[in-house]
DNA sequence: TCAAACTGTGACTAATCTGGTTACGGTTAC
DNA sequence: GTAACCGTAACCAGATTAGTCACAGTTTGA
């Protein structure tokens, strides 16, 4: 398989913009940095979460990202929904089985409908997890880290 | 997101295969043709599903292929794994982010843990559907369009 | 003995998507 | 008016997709 990781760019970048509750601006630039990437990756990537209502963007010097609402009311699935618009990860027939079969004629829809509902149970395991989640996992790992080196 | 159909090929061959609850063999192009697809692919496809196990491949003339289990011990979870082989509908960074980022630090292991359980959701409800399940159901169907129709 | 019917597999194709990059126009702050 | 941004189009190499052809190896059965 080759599936996108632009749901983990984009979570990335949301946390990353979460870091400043004040809704203070970040460069894609900067964001591209803790991503180890590009700006105009990043700007893609955010490009269709601003279309979606999860971030702002403004434009200009001194402009910048910063998330649109607050982090705890933006969940996994919300962020996979539009980073990764309609991706399918159990995609059915590339194109039509043999209706002159009994199992061509109604297998396709059967597993439309399986994988629909497996891929339902995996985006509602996303929406247990906010991006304020995330970020407060961050801290909890740093500070771990930091009590684990005798600080 | 390309992800394969492989999966789907390899449910609907298995569920071919399973009308036949003798274990009769039928040749790769049987299937294919219910597949409307070629012989070849069929075979790539189904050559998988014999290292691991879930059909018997025969040789020669009046070769062919069969389930090696009853079709109600096949989930969709043991197709899907054995066909789209380590397939990840949910791939973290395509390379590491920054580690002098407190974000760049922390996110990837978050992710991996995060998206491994929305993996594990999405297997757990295709382990709870089998081939026999599949292929009841395609009977069921044919039944109910038979006497939509008024036989 | 030999032709026919299979599986197994390598090689190739066109199409598509991936992350990455450069370039440049538009917008805004200072 | 310049510098720092976003927005977007265009392009890249690499990977993967389903599909196809070809052919070697195996087995049946006439």
């Amino acid at each position: 398989m080759v599936a996108s990781s632009r749901t983990a760019t984009a979570v990335h970048a949301l946390a990353f913009l979460a870091q400043w509750q004040g809704g203070e601006l970040r460069s894609s630039q900067a964001i591209a940095e803790s991503l180890d990437s590009n700006p105009a990756f990043v700007r893609r990537v955010l490009g269709r979460l601003r279309e979606r209502g999860l971030v702002v963007a403004v434009e200009g010097a001194a402009g910048g990202w910063r998330l649109a609402k607050p982090a705890e009311e933006i969940t996994l699935r919300d962020v996979h929904a539009v980073a990764d618009d309609g991706a399918v990860p159990l995609p059915v027939h590339a194109h039509p089985p043999n209706r002159n079969c009994v199992i061509g004629r109604h297998m396709l829809s059967l597993l439309e409908s399986e994988f629909a509902d497996a891929q339902r149970a995996m985006e509602e395991r996303l929406a247990q997890t906010s991006i304020a989640d995330l970020l407060g996992r961050v801290y909890r790992s740093e500070r771990a880290e930091e009590a684990a080196r005798g600080n």
